[in-house]
DNA sequence: CTGTATCCTTGGAGATACTG
DNA sequence: CAGTATCTCCAAGGATACAG
């Protein structure tokens, strides 16, 4: 049973389409599938699973899926044995890299200020409640 | 204790910084988050509520934190009662909304071929499971 | 109103062993 | 080699009630 959508996107609603296939390129291993094979490079299931560190079996399996699902992701199986299968970006799959990369830039461009940023935070937090502990102890 | 950070940027490496900081934007609220502040615009917690569907009081909290840790968002307090606080973008934040922009373009842009290509999937896996059914039965 | 604290549930994700 | 199946467990997240 397919629930209800809309054909305006609106990002804020639940059941938007936008939004709904935002969430899957959003996740914490879509983009970093998308820039291993992002110069239009093949890569076996062995090879993401040495290259992108902290991915486990069972998440690689399920990202990749999906993302071959979306269309994102061809799959070739080489019926040899042991089998040989081949990943690489559809067509479709290559226009998401620009954006993507154009996230990660950020990322990368402005890690000084989100790390000072976390810092000033942290620090702010940290006396703000040294200051609670020390207004309780003056009351008693 | 900190984990021990390397200085050049390698997203395939799990204490890359730029990977972390990528995973804090990439999560499924960010994004939307970004959105209903984009045009200079501040909100307030109950707006924020109401206008992102689906999102908890719980999650709310947590993501405006963090965004606010990351120095993504600024948070203005006003010591009324009852309570006012205004949530808005700082610079900082305001760099992430063209990225932002595109990936949400992407997403809305190339939503028929997403579409599709789910369509297409799910038939291929349709037909698939129904074939290896009409080969067991044969067999018997 | 703007949150936080608490409880509670679920399913997301790891580890391992197994199969084609 | 490339996965899948199974088990397990922790923690993300929802609901609710409460506090400042």
């Amino acid at each position: 049973m397919e629930t209800k959508q809309q054909t305006q996107p609106d990002l804020f609603r639940a059941n938007c389409l936008s939004r709904q296939v935002l969430e899957l390129i959003a996740d914490q291993w879509t983009p970093l599938i998308i820039y291993a094979l992002e110069a239009g490079t093949t890569m076996r299931f062995g090879e993401f699973l040495k290259r992108i560190e902290g991915i486990s079996r069972k998440m690689l399996a399920q990202t990749l899926r999906e993302m071959e699902r979306n269309g994102l992701v061809r799959r070739v199986v080489y019926p040899v044995v042991p089998p040989v299968v081949e990943y690489s970006l559809t067509p479709l799959g290559k226009t998401l890299v620009e954006p993507m990369k154009a996230l990660s830039a950020w990322a990368y461009g402005h890690l000084p200020e989100v790390a000072q940023a976390r810092e000033e935070y942290d620090q702010r937090v940290h006396t703000q409640i040294q200051d609670e502990v020390a207004t309780l102890v003056q009351q008693r």
